[in-house]
DNA sequence: CAACCTAACTTAACGTTGTTAAGTAACGGA
DNA sequence: TCCGTTACTTAACAACGTTAAGTTAGGTTG
């Protein structure tokens, strides 16, 4: 079957070449500052034929979060070797913030901004594994920490635990990205409010 | 002068019919799914009246938005007055989460979406003062708390300690209205995030 | 080989959006 | 009484996401 493939190949190379163009453009400027029309121009398509791989701007975006949130989960490797389990969350705690320092527009689409809840039915990515989900990275030291007696006494659901940790460092990153312009608050160095932020948690949990 | 008076009586009260049309709306439905013609039919003017009171939509936004980081730090009055510095912190986190739960589209607006820098010349509210500024209400708390030997040592930075707070309280809230609708995560009740936030920002801070 | 069909597009258009240009009616002051 | 400003309205513009209606090339089938 020769043409058969080579036709689903050629589909498929558009349909990447689509999303290369919408990622660099919405990493830029913002996914509403983007328009249909400039991704077609970009890889010299007409609008409409953007709508053939992808059912609207909304699906584009979809693709785009899912493969980041991979790319995310990616960045904590590493630091899955390091041994002691409070240096290895201090270190996520520092990834993650970096994660969001290096791609803003792709955090706050993943992070900041509310998307209609998607049919679990056509969920792509891998959730609860810690190589691809890092929600499931972060849990896993916790409940490490917590089995260790590395925690406080009390402190012993992971997932409140992670949850909290995971909003204190979405926080520093949040607010950055939301009022780094706003000339009212004396902003410290975002690289001094990640330290103490990730100081914070691990005081606040650690005995 | 009777005409004159009245007339400026006149415009006031409907660039307050088109504010509090918007605030509704806005709030209901978000900034983003409101249009200008749907406030306009919401006090039966034209569109293009709008454009007499605000000159755009944005502005009708930061008039709002300026509003309603009024009435946050008016949350913080019956509060101001608990004397032991700490539960006044704890009280203060509580009221800072319900402010977000009450007002979800308010709250994205004000500290979740990122807005052009304002020129300082045309800023409209009082900074610095506790009773209209809500930073700098957390702010003299955390001083009081740092001058009366409350914190660990070494934690002397007032404006670093309260953005870290700051930063974890948002981190709970916004992660709350952005993301309340993704199935992957096993959530916790939101009460129970609010409190393990504000338990570990005091065992982080507290001695 | 010819007829046909379908996949992968393009061009043109639709309905909405924020915003502006041009016109108008009312009213206060000279 | 005339004039000019104030406070609007109606009509229109450009840009947006999206869809309807062709068009063309290539593979499949009678």
């Amino acid at each position: 079957m020769g043409p058969r493939e080579r036709r689903e190949r050629e589909r498929e190379e558009v349909r990447t070449r689509i999303l290369d163009a919408a990622r660099e453009l919405f990493a830029n400027e913002g996914f509403e500052a983007v328009t249909m029309r400039r991704i077609a121009d970009r890889i010299e398509y007409s609008p409409t034929a953007i709508y053939f791989h992808f059912r609207d701007k909304e699906a584009l975006l979809k693709e785009l979060c899912d493969h980041d949130f991979g790319a995310l989960a990616h960045r904590f490797t590493d630091i899955a070797r390091i041994p002691d389990t409070i240096e290895r969350l201090r270190q996520t705690g520092y990834a993650y913030a970096q994660f969001g320092i290096d791609y803003p527009n792709h955090y706050r689409l993943m992070f900041m901004t509310p998307h209609p809840p998607i049919d679990p039915a056509d969920q792509e990515l891998e959730r609860g594994n810690p190589e691809e989900d890092a929600y499931a990275f972060l849990k896993l030291i916790v409940a490490e920490a917590v089995a260790t007696g590395r925690f406080r006494e009390g402190f012993t659901d992971a997932d409140l635990i992670a949850q909290t940790i995971w909003a204190g460092m979405h926080g520093v990153i949040s607010l950055h990205i939301a009022k780094c312009n706003d000339g009212w608050v004396d902003w410290r160095p975002l690289e001094d409010r990640t330290r103490s932020m990730v100081g914070m948690i691990i005081d606040g949990f650690t005995r």
